[in-house]
DNA sequence: TATCATTAATGATATATATCATAATATGTA
DNA sequence: TACATATTATGATATATATCATTAATGATA
């Protein structure tokens, strides 16, 4: 699967009427002209902390994670975007530098689109600046939900919501394979790798999950529920 | 002081040049018979969660905190917004209603402008719509990264992140007046109160801090920052 | 002013979570 | 394959934080 640095048009894009809908033929030709889609093995970073913002990046396809790098070297996830996700959040607006590093958690497909065309179209195509607008405020907003939602809650509640979070966000499944390791889902909601352990073997011998390494499935999703909610 | 739902026009308004600049004296005639400026006394609420939004909502004046009630009727703040903040944040073009409360913590002006000049404005003003949007995207923003800022520590280093900014942010002065309790101090960092307390009267023993009541000065903002950068 | 309610303060204790240690398992790689 | 390395797993212990209890101080109000 050799896809590195093809370009497909915007224009024949399943994903066009979400994201660019509001555009005109024009435009879109615009946009493809000025557009890199890059393709990312598991594991290839994407962009690092202090890059300079040049494009507007959008997963088509796969699963990033973003994550900030703390004093000592650990890092901290801010969040996991999917398909659809304006990966760059806000602060392609209001910084020159990437306040965050973003890494493929799956086989990952990237579009790159040149800021100064993004910023065109805002001044020139007012419907499409609302549209666009409406989109990334919504990602932005689900960052600060979420972070809300971890950190008012305790271990129990934040593996709950994370075991949660994978199979009705991402993978709309009771049945998945978690795409990141336990460590992981400890930068994930500030926890220690060894708990985050200890409370899916709990979940487990509880019978509310099944585990087979990476593989998770949900087996009592209304228990989880409630300690998702009360702890 | 009976400012009630007094409206100034904008175009004297000494913030004119820092939120609305690129509009057209046309356009700031729109805005003022479209707006209104209401004056909301300490410990008002100005917006509930829940409520339909239908403004656009600019702090003029004051200090106000944005807030969720959990299930348990425990209160957890999310930010505390300072003049020239967009107290909305992003809800405003991704939601219909609020998702959070807003409260002032200290006398307040805010303005409301109907958001349908907003988007009016957005549609047809393609410069102001870019300005627009980095102003209201770093508020966003800098609303994440302090999240992060917050629960990547832990309690004393909580505790001087939370002087350091209210010296530094808020009253660019070594001493201040504390403007919450020490249980909504609890309620933004994710602590209990007698803690929050706890870490005060330790920071005051050890002569980093002067407390007296709600005045707080803080003596050795070295140390203070090593605490905030170390825990 | 007296009364009530809220906030602030501190100690004792319980609980939650992190850290340390060790082992088993899985994964990548020469 | 075999080795090195990272991940998963579990127990024991240390530490951080919450909860409970009590008192003092402050603020609001009739």
């Amino acid at each position: 699967m050799e896809l590195s640095h093809k370009v497909n048009h915007c224009k024949e894009c399943v994903y066009r009427s979400w994201a660019f809908k509001n555009l005109s033929a024009e435009e879109l030709k615009k946009i493809n002209s000025k557009k890199v889609e890059k393709f990312f093995r598991k594991g290839e970073k994407i962009c690092l902390e202090g890059d300079e913002i040049s494009s507007f990046m959008y997963l088509q396809n796969g699963l990033v994670k973003l994550y900030k790098t703390e004093v000592n070297t650990k890092e901290h996830i801010i969040s996991i975007a999917k398909p659809r996700d304006f990966i760059g959040l806000l602060s392609i607006f209001s910084n020159k530098n990437h306040i965050y590093s973003i890494t493929a958690l799956e086989d990952s497909i990237v579009c790159f689109v040149d800021l100064s065309v993004i910023r065109d179209f805002i001044k020139t195509n007012g419907i499409f600046a609302l549209d666009f607008f409406e989109k990334i405020s919504s990602v932005s907003d689900s960052v600060i939900k979420t972070r809300i939602d971890i950190n008012t809650r305790q271990l129990r509640g934040r593996i709950a919501y994370i075991l949660l979070f994978f199979s009705k966000h991402i993978y709309d499944s009771s049945k998945f394979n978690l795409p990141i390791s336990r460590k992981e889902v400890a930068e994930l909601i500030d926890m220690s790798t060894e708990n985050v352990i200890r409370v899916l073997s709990e979940f487990r011998k509880d019978k509310l999950i099944q585990i087979e390494g990476k593989n998770i499935e949900i087996v009592d999703i209304k228990k989880l529920e409630r300690i998702y909610e009360f702890g």
